[in-house]
DNA sequence: CGGTGTGAAAGTTTTCACAGCG
DNA sequence: CGCTGTGAAAACTTTCACACCG
């Protein structure tokens, strides 16, 4: 590493960096960033991975796919790396987010203190409901729906967050990728269809429990011998 | 497949589900119960993976992993697999939560209907502030914290979700395992350090925004060949 | 025919292990 | 010495392709 003559014009061919190293990466870098605000100077791919349940050679591998950052005998410095990271994750610049629906949680969301932290912020919520429209929450005035579209447009916005009733979800994100976004995170408990060049990220409350509910129903009956969580147990009865 | 000889008592010896093949199997319920509720009686595995963005391949190996529940030229029915998704997730019972922190986004949380679509309910709240105690929002009383194990422990209760700030997630992990719960869902953007046995899901908003962030300056960067997005650039300068 | 269940092949991600560096 | 960066091996996941079934 160090090497002087820096190649930046490498080969254009690229294998897509995984969604799983990503996530990792965002991992990586708040972490960094807490450990960066507590005074460490410098840390080892062991370290950083320990802190987080990750090998060491994973980090190295998932940071060696954007560059070299480290330093052999002494470990990454926390502040390059934590800029090398956003500069890869594209967070070193402002991310102006818009947010559809106004109700409990997109209210809720609208008080998060915490997108901040990475650069995102909202610029503006809408609502379908006239009698949300109008009021302000958290210093954010919600707008009309019809607003939607110019507001997207005239200020470039690129990612949206959908928080509306699931009956409703589809036609909202098919209105934001129509005004021109790009990227959108999805509260609501359904599978969006949407053109392949527009990212989606779900979060479903349920779907994140029924993540734990198998995990500690499977632990306890892996113990017993339950057939469901051991495999393999034939059906019932035929289909008539 | 429907053979008879009911073999339920089955190798021992199982490879572990990955987590991903979890994350589907829900996807995969709340598409069927759509399904069903839309009057459906049947689907096949290429249906149902093509509205979710899986092979049909996918869909029967994952389902493979715990039974044999098609009909060969018919494919599988709503209700019945309905119910073995179920069995498998753990949802046919019911799941009491417990949540601690009553802040902006607990309190919406108390508010959000959707839990209750896969069985979940959140049976008590919790918080340290005193000013929060003693209110009700959505049905639901909020406690002192040091009312949190009792409450546990009384109701068998194995699940938790944090919706504290994040210098006190971590304390508040401690106290939901010490208490017996098994599972956390966690919104506090930290990563909890905790005993094996207990399952922990994470949601950082500001982490589902990353992705996106990523994906999108990504797929721009390739298109315009900057390096820190195709691999393989140099560092700056030395060390000191 | 239409569709499942499943071994075998292909592809992907993680771990190993070690040369090389400051 | 301690630690990075990285090929090679191992482990894991997805896709293929086809026997079999109603």
């Amino acid at each position: 590493m160090n090497d002087l003559h820096t190649h930046s014009g490498e080969s254009p061919s690229e294998s897509p960096v995984p969604k799983v190293v990503v996530s990792r990466l965002s991992l990586y870098l708040r972490e960094l960033q807490r450990l960066e605000a507590s005074g460490q100077q410098t840390i080892s791919s062991s370290q950083l991975g320990s802190l987080l349940g990750f090998s060491d050679a994973q980090v190295r591998k998932d940071l060696g796919l954007f560059g070299q950052f480290g330093y052999p005998g002494v470990g990454y410095r926390c502040d390059e790396l934590i800029r090398a990271m956003r500069d890869i994750l594209g967070t070193n610049h402002p991310w102006p987010v818009v947010m559809v629906g106004a109700g409990n949680l997109g209210q809720a969301l609208l008080g998060y203190r915490g997108f901040g932290r990475q650069n995102f912020s909202i610029h503006a919520a809408f609502d379908a409901d006239p009698a949300k429209v109008g009021q302000t929450v958290q210093g954010i005035r919600i707008q009309p729906l019809d607003e939607l579209a110019a507001s997207v447009s005239s200020h470039g916005i690129r990612l949206g967050m959908i928080v509306v009733p699931v009956q409703h979800a589809q036609e909202v994100a098919d209105r934001l990728v129509a005004a021109g976004v790009e990227g959108i995170v999805n509260f609501a408990p359904i599978t969006l269809t949407l053109p392949p060049h527009v990212q989606i990220v779900s979060v479903d409350l349920a779907i994140e429990l029924e993540q734990l509910s198998f995990a500690v129903t499977s632990k306890l009956a892996k113990a017993l011998g339950d057939p469901l969580h051991t495999t393999h147990q034939s059906k019932g009865a035929g289909i008539g």
